[in-house]
DNA sequence: TTCGTCATGTAATGGGTTACATGATTAC
DNA sequence: GTAATCATGTAACCCATTACATGACGAA
């Protein structure tokens, strides 16, 4: 019936409250943590998406003044409504390619640990091809400019490369670790 | 007169016209290995910026369709104005903390071989502390809350962590030879 | 009493993307 | 002839930021 804003900061605000009810000021501290040392969420995207998903029922306001004696004052502390955790968990659910984007992989990862082993293996391994495609397209752009570039402009390169090969070993640890604790107690039914 | 049309973006533009003249689809590739893997530009963000880039001045269109015999077809062909080659020279000489930040940053670096050695230094000690800011934050922010957080959350904050740390690893390298080579030949009257 | 930080919000603006529209050229 | 890629552009939209406005509370 309306807004649609955004769907990482909402599935941010879904995971964090789904933990425990949180009012928008605390909740952007949560938020900036765990979206890593990059990227701040402020203010002016925070409270305007707490109301969008207020007005669509996805969390409700418990207005908490009163209640914890005279000491805090007026904070509206937003808490899951069935319909929220309902979302959450359609989209913990999802394992496809919108999971291994930039932005949304950190997210769906801060929350592995409410996700689905199975899930967490596929998000795991469609980041990983996603690294893998853009390690091939750029070492073939590189090896076909090679020489023309100059000193920095190919450090840069190389810099970036290693970084996503950093990257892709780094998931392929966790996908061992996970590959193996699946195949200890296989209690989620692998597709495989 | 008019836009405004990023920094980045025009910087971008300015320094790789500097090399050569190109055209706007040419641009574009070469924008989007100069950015590095991550992040690409959509020629909906690339063609509006040519647009008043040359309304503003900064870029000639030199339409090279009759030019090169009956081979290519009308392609605009963009070169810098005078007015573009000292508005470049302006940028490059930026040292200060617009230059580290993680979208101009890596721009910057590109077009360090066209920078003085005095301003490179400069941006790169820049940027090592802004890292080191950042990583400061995170270290505190996860001493604190340490313990309540999952397995996950912490894996995810480590890396980010180890992230940044190799990332002022390589600054402490590129800072190291600026350095060394600027003691080897003082011409451009290091300011200490 | 004043300063920092907690706490909530809005309006203007910015910088970008997607989807669309168009058409020429090249290779099969 | 048809598909891929070269080439240029526009309009609608998205998501977020900045700057602003407001005010209570605790500590110095």
């Amino acid at each position: 019936m309306s807004s649609k804003r955004s769907g990482v900061l909402e599935l941010a605000v879904l995971g964090l409250l789904h933990t425990s009810p949180l009012h928008g000021y605390e909740l952007r501290k949560r938020l900036n943590t765990l979206l890593g040392p990059f990227r701040a969420i402020s203010y002016g995207s925070l409270y305007p998406c707490l109301k969008d998903m207020l007005a669509s029922g996805l969390i409700a306001a418990d207005d908490a003044a009163s209640e914890s004696g005279p000491g805090r004052r007026s904070r509206i502390v937003y808490k899951l409504t069935a319909e929220g955790k309902e979302r959450l968990q359609e989209q913990l659910a999802e394992g496809g390619p919108s999971a291994w984007d930039d932005e949304s992989f950190g997210v769906r990862f801060a929350f592995f640990a409410q996700t689905d082993a199975d899930v967490r293996l596929k998000i795991l391994e469609g980041r990983r091809s996603r690294l893998e495609e853009r390690r091939e397209k750029v070492t073939t752009g590189l090896g076909r400019a090679r020489e023309k570039l100059d000193r920095y402009t190919l450090e840069l390169q190389q810099h970036g490369l290693e970084s996503v090969d950093r990257e892709v070993r780094w998931l392929n640890e966790l996908i061992a670790t996970e590959r193996a604790s699946v195949n200890a107690r296989p209690r989620s039914a692998a597709t495989n």
